[in-house]
DNA sequence: AACAATAATGAAAAAATTTTCATTATTAAT
DNA sequence: ATTAATAATGAAAATTTTTTCATTATTGTT
């Protein structure tokens, strides 16, 4: 996950950085507003955190240009102000949450999670370790590329996902993944999974599709 | 599209299945709640206009119960009380929509079409004339029945729905469906023009996608 | 350690989809 | 009405995906 952090004061900046760096994100920080919408306008980020006192063009305003220029990427403005007026200012701008100063590293890191998960539900995407399997393009996405997976891929990668810690017999994958009333005589299914481990495996060294003897398969992610 | 209305009182219940049906709605009535819920865990309908006042169980009973079947079919409310503690009961139990009588059938038509739109674009489905794609999917579903549109035509027809009563042209086409940067020397849109037309032609008699003589494609669907 | 059951694999076969191509049909302009 | 350009079509070829099959590997049990 890779979130760029706005904030001017380097001493908190840095802090960020390093607790969420530790966390496994990916990090990038700018130190004003407009240096902030230029990278915003270049790169990608799964969040963005946003300081509300900035050098010349304010937190506020950084936020509506984001999205006037039609970018959803979630947004959390950090404050020393907590009055209610301030809130409701800052969910008006198109902010998706709103944090007071002094705040602990825990707090930021459970709503920036939330507030992640949250958004990727909402964009039909549905994230595991550091991939996310898109719903509609059937793409299978990564920091370092992606892929569109074919048909039945798909539908297992989907299956596994919407059924994580839990056992999975052949069987029930025949129902339900490949609709058939019967199970097959052949191993369609050993040979899709074989497929999908391969491509899961060129992302990530996590052997997410286990195999419990006589029982079926097992998908863990964390 | 297909709504089922549940009211007792047999004047307001003919009255609305007679202007539903004229508006091209297909419509089913109930005049009790338990016959409702019986209904309901069969049938599949695109909206549920609900009575406050039922005998027996209340539609506020009523609609508990379809949402604890786990059924998110949109649901009207209509009650001959107005004021605001029966608003939040009925928003509360899972309702959508609230109407006070009387009303006007205008009203009931407009709110039911903006709920029924609302409600397919959450579930991922672009609706045109009677037919509905899902993005999920990739079926079109259409009130006969429905089929699994290959990859190709299920793109093509994503991107004409998007691009409504607007000339896009071939090369167009290639850019944003096919992903091509160069125009191709052959005819692969206009075959899958073609293949998408027969599918479409299945369903409807409208011809949703007119050819525009040296400019492109024009998709219609109202 | 040996065995039988279960699972994984590579590669071929089958099926489905996409693209190409040759031909026919339609359009708009003269 | 003729003509040249554009569009539609059926069918074949190419490609991709899915399924099958024979073989090898792994597992748990004795």
């Amino acid at each position: 996950m890779r979130i760029l952090i706005v904030e001017d004061e380097k001493k908190i900046a840095d802090s960020l950085r390093k607790n969420f760096n530790d966390e496994g994100f990916d990090t990038k920080v700018c130190f004003d507003g407009s240096d902030a919408l230029e990278v915003i306008s270049k790169e990608k980020f799964d969040l963005i955190l946003l300081d509300w006192r900035l050098p010349e063009i304010t937190g506020v305003e950084v936020c509506k240009r984001i999205r006037n220029a039609n970018n959803r990427t979630p947004v959390i403005l950090l404050t020393a102000l907590s009055n209610i007026s301030n809130k409701v200012e800052a969910l008006n701008c198109g902010a998706d949450d709103y944090i007071t100063k002094p705040f602990s590293f825990e707090e930021v890191l459970a709503r920036v999670n939330a507030l992640i998960r949250r958004y990727k539900f909402s964009q039909n995407m549905i994230e595991f370790e550091k991939m996310s399997l898109n719903l509609i393009t059937h793409t299978l996405e990564t920091e370092t590329g992606s892929i569109k997976l074919p048909e039945m891929e798909f539908e297992l990668l989907k299956y596994f996902l919407e059924n994580q810690d839990r056992i999975v017999s052949r069987e029930v994958l025949c129902e339900d993944v490949w609709k058939l009333k019967y199970t097959p005589t052949t191993n369609v299914v050993e040979v899709t999974v074989k497929n999908l481990r391969k491509k899961l495996e060129e992302y990530s060294s996590n052997k997410f599709i286990k195999s419990v003897y006589g029982e079926g398969y097992l998908f863990i992610s964390n």
